[in-house]
DNA sequence: AGGAGGTTCCT
DNA sequence: GGAACCTCC
């Protein structure tokens, strides 16, 4: 008699290398590998459009992956906890293997699957567990600086595994939604035909992590530079857990050459999953909660028109206009794009946070939620609200002329100085809109209010 | 040992 | 402002 199957909970770590959770099954025996769409466990925070499109993708490459070692990946859809019950009693498997992930309302969908099936949960996902890098006094980082300090002195992270071989099955496989079916892809209007620059899967995300390799010496002084491809674009690969970041450490580091930058990068990622950790709804709240009272502008129109890339500013328009057309912005103009809503337009970070969810499919919402808060200086890490981006001058300084060029085509015929303000070189095209608002008075009104609330 | 108070710094 | 670490007792 045939020993019951495993059930192998695939999340957001779509990958078959390093993988603890698969290695622990394969270790019990046959395995069902399933992934469970559910929008009702995370309720308004179900996974935005642009993610969808990646997940879409990246089940396509992890079903076939799996298929080449004698497996397969069933879908099904509905709450975590209810279909993983079901699927262990129509399959008799008695436990389920997964990967832990640190979203709030998947920490509750763990503790509800928990209460109905053995659950083990499994790190891998991040440098070190989340929660695990604490202070001399013992307790959880707040600050990036002494946490990566900290994080820094326990690396590099084990060596990864490679892939089993092969993954035993169970005598009969259970249904399978159809991917189809789950509309994950947009279709009037098809918002993703730029998005062809990508290739979600493990074998996309080797494929960018080995042409990171080859330029990451050059990584300290070219990733602020959007006009030139020196950051990793790995993000998305990452966050959907197509590479883990111990792999992506190792590779990075046996190019050699001076990469501690990037390096700190990956320690961001996990600085973020230890504050929402911390402060579960870090994407919803002021971490400090002085700033409930600043009086944010409601602007429909002038939120509009920063989400559509006609602000009248070319360096914000053109990152809004590159993460509408291909789900991903520069990290430098998201900085200068972020601050320019809160900023200049007055308008609260949330509004923000929301429409990059929607929109990037590296949306990760500890990052989301970290970086909009660290912009806005109400988050727990600093960064005062009265440090007020200037883009005009982060245009020039980051010799972004040719990314302009790229992303709003109507100022593809100006020189390299005029092209960061065509308003002050006298040369605007028509039908590029003027600035919705100057650069002296927007900062004098966020001056302004900050003043107001003390 | 553990708490008070000083210092430094914040992707 | 306040987190983290240091020194001092």
């Amino acid at each position: 008699m045939e020993s019951p199957p495993t059930l192998l909970w695939f999340r957001r770590d779509l990958r078959l290398s390093y993988q603890a959770a698969l290695v622990a099954a394969v270790g019990e025996g046959p395995v069902v590998p399933v992934y469970v769409l559910d929008d009702e466990t995370p309720k308004h925070r179900r996974m935005g459009a642009a993610s969808r499109w990646w997940l879409h993708h990246s089940l396509t490459r992890l079903d076939a992956a799996l298929r080449e070692k004698g497996s397969r990946l069933i879908l099904r859809r509905g709450r975590a906890d209810a279909v993983l019950a079901e699927l262990a009693a129509e399959t008799g498997a008695r436990r389920v293997h997964a990967i832990r992930h640190y979203e709030p309302w998947w920490r509750n969908a763990e503790r509800a699957v928990a209460k109905r099936i053995e659950l083990v949960c499994h790190d891998g996902n991040y440098l070190a567990p989340p929660g695990s890098v604490t202070t001399g006094g013992g307790t959880p980082y707040k600050i990036f600086t002494p946490f990566w300090r900290a994080l820094r002195e326990r690396m590099p992270p084990a060596v990864p595994v490679a892939a089993p071989d092969a993954i035993p099955g169970p005598a009969q496989w259970p249904q399978s939604d159809a991917l189809a079916d789950w509309n994950l892809l947009p279709t009037r209007p098809n918002w993703a035909s730029g998005f062809d620059d990508w290739t979600p899967g493990e074998g996309g995300a080797r494929e960018r992590v080995a042409a990171f390799v080859d330029h990451a010496s050059r990584y300290d002084e070219q990733r602020n530079l959007p006009s030139i491809e020196g950051s990793s674009r790995l993000s998305p690969h990452l966050h959907f857990g197509e590479v883990s970041p111990a792999t992506v450490w190792h590779c990075v580091a046996d190019a050699g050459g001076s990469v501690e930058t990037f390096l700190g990068e990956l320690g961001w990622r996990d600085y973020a999953q230890n504050v929402i950790l911390q402060f579960p709804d870090y994407a919803a709240r002021n971490a400090r909660d002085r700033f409930d009272a600043l009086p944010w502008r409601s602007s429909p129109s002038e939120l509009k028109a920063w989400q559509q890339g006609r602000t009248g500013y070319p360096i914000v328009d053109a990152g809004m206009r590159q993460l509408w057309a291909t789900g991903w912005m520069h990290n430098r103009v998201r900085m200068i794009a972020a601050s320019f809503l809160i900023k200049h337009l007055l308008i609260d970070w949330r509004e923000g946070e929301r429409w990059f969810w929607d929109t990037l499919v590296d949306a990760d919402y500890g990052s989301n939620a970290v970086n909009w808060q660290w912009t806005s200086g109400t988050g727990i890490d600093s960064n005062l609200f009265v440090r007020i981006m200037a883009p005009l001058s982060q245009s020039e300084k980051f010799d972004a002329a040719g990314y302009i060029r790229r992303w709003v085509p109507e100022l593809a015929g100006l020189s390299d100085t005029a092209i960061h303000d065509p308003d002050a070189a006298g040369c605007r095209p028509r039908g590029y809109p003027a600035k919705i608002i100057g650069h002296r008075e927007a900062r004098e009104r966020a001056l302004a209010a900050v003043r107001s609330i003390g």
